[in-house]
DNA sequence: GGCATCTGGTTCAAGTTTTAAACAATAACT
DNA sequence: AGTTATTGTTTAAAACTTGAACCAGATGCC
């Protein structure tokens, strides 16, 4: 087949898209490197632990939200574990899993640096956006996901949280 | 002043953004690791050489496009020497500037490239949209950019290209 | 001109991530 | 029981990024 090119509305939309999300991602990082000494992805690991039931996930579960490997969440789990913010515990009714547990600490240091991380995404987003951009806005992002993903898998959300894997057996 | 915390509705965009931006990236970068040995930004690079007047760019018109630092393009660019698709040339008029010129081998590397890359992302992204949301999402990503860079700096896209810093200086 | 300052670009040292592949343990299926 | 699939970690290597330092050349100012 031969190709279907872009169109130039679908390329200045792509080449915006580029530039914002590399600016996005440099300025979320920089700013939480600052605040709390962590990366963005390992800040939205405690974000996203903090809002599971009872502030543990098991470690796959949490990958499949974040959209990363395994391996990488390993990695950042062990540090965020030496940084006193996650704690792992054994998963009861699997002996192969393992779970990450928000601590104390860890929850304190998400609730002394969230303001300001909020502060900054509102500003670089959704202070410049009217209620029908922001509804746009998830269902371009949330197309892609599908389209990125729906090959077999089904797409996980933030919204599934009380989870697959977390409940126990069910008999 | 107390948080602006952000919405359901603003919460729920933002984690739709955060997960397809993740996917992407990854998708992109994948892929074109396979498909034609680089990264997605290093492609990048190559690509925006290949629509410049004479496939040559300063160095510091290509970081400002691609929005990372000089730091880092000096690296990427080593490695495209290296890997001879790019050469660096000594600017003429400014005998501190360098140019990276896209060589006949790097563009060939891109025209084989390029249709399976577009491909991907025409089925990540464009293939489930409406010309009403390209063009929300271009309106979108131009105003993360300016919101995060209007602090002084002025915006520079693609479309800017005749250069500031190519022509030659005005006397 | 001469001095201070700014820019463009690279280099350095260091560390951080990232990845892929291999592995061990357990679960699930047949 | 035996095979296959999952979970999660480890390992080894590489790839990348960063920030600071730095040089050479440009610019501005007196």
């Amino acid at each position: 087949m031969t190709t279907r090119w872009l169109s130039p509305e679908e390329q200045r939309a792509w080449r915006a898209y580029i530039a914002a999300s590399a600016l996005l991602e440099d300025t979320l990082d920089r700013r939480l490197q600052q605040e709390a000494g962590l990366p963005h992805l390992y800040y939205s690991v405690l974000a996203m632990l903090s809002e599971a039931p009872d502030r543990r996930l098991r470690m796959t579960d949490l990958a499949e939200v974040l959209k990363i490997t395994r391996s990488r969440l390993t990695y950042a789990v062990a540090r965020l574990e030496k940084d006193g913010a996650v704690r792992r515990e054994d998963c009861e009714w699997d002996k192969r899993g393992s779970v990450a547990v928000l601590t104390d600490e860890g929850m304190a240091l998400l609730e002394r640096t969230a303001p300001g991380h909020v502060e900054t995404v509102r500003r670089a987003v959704f202070d410049h956006l009217d209620p029908g951009q922001v509804e746009q806005l998830e269902r371009i992002c949330t197309g892609i996901t599908k389209a990125l993903q729906g090959d077999g898998t089904e797409t996980v959300t933030p919204d599934d949280l009380p989870w697959r894997r977390r409940s126990c057996p069910s008999s």
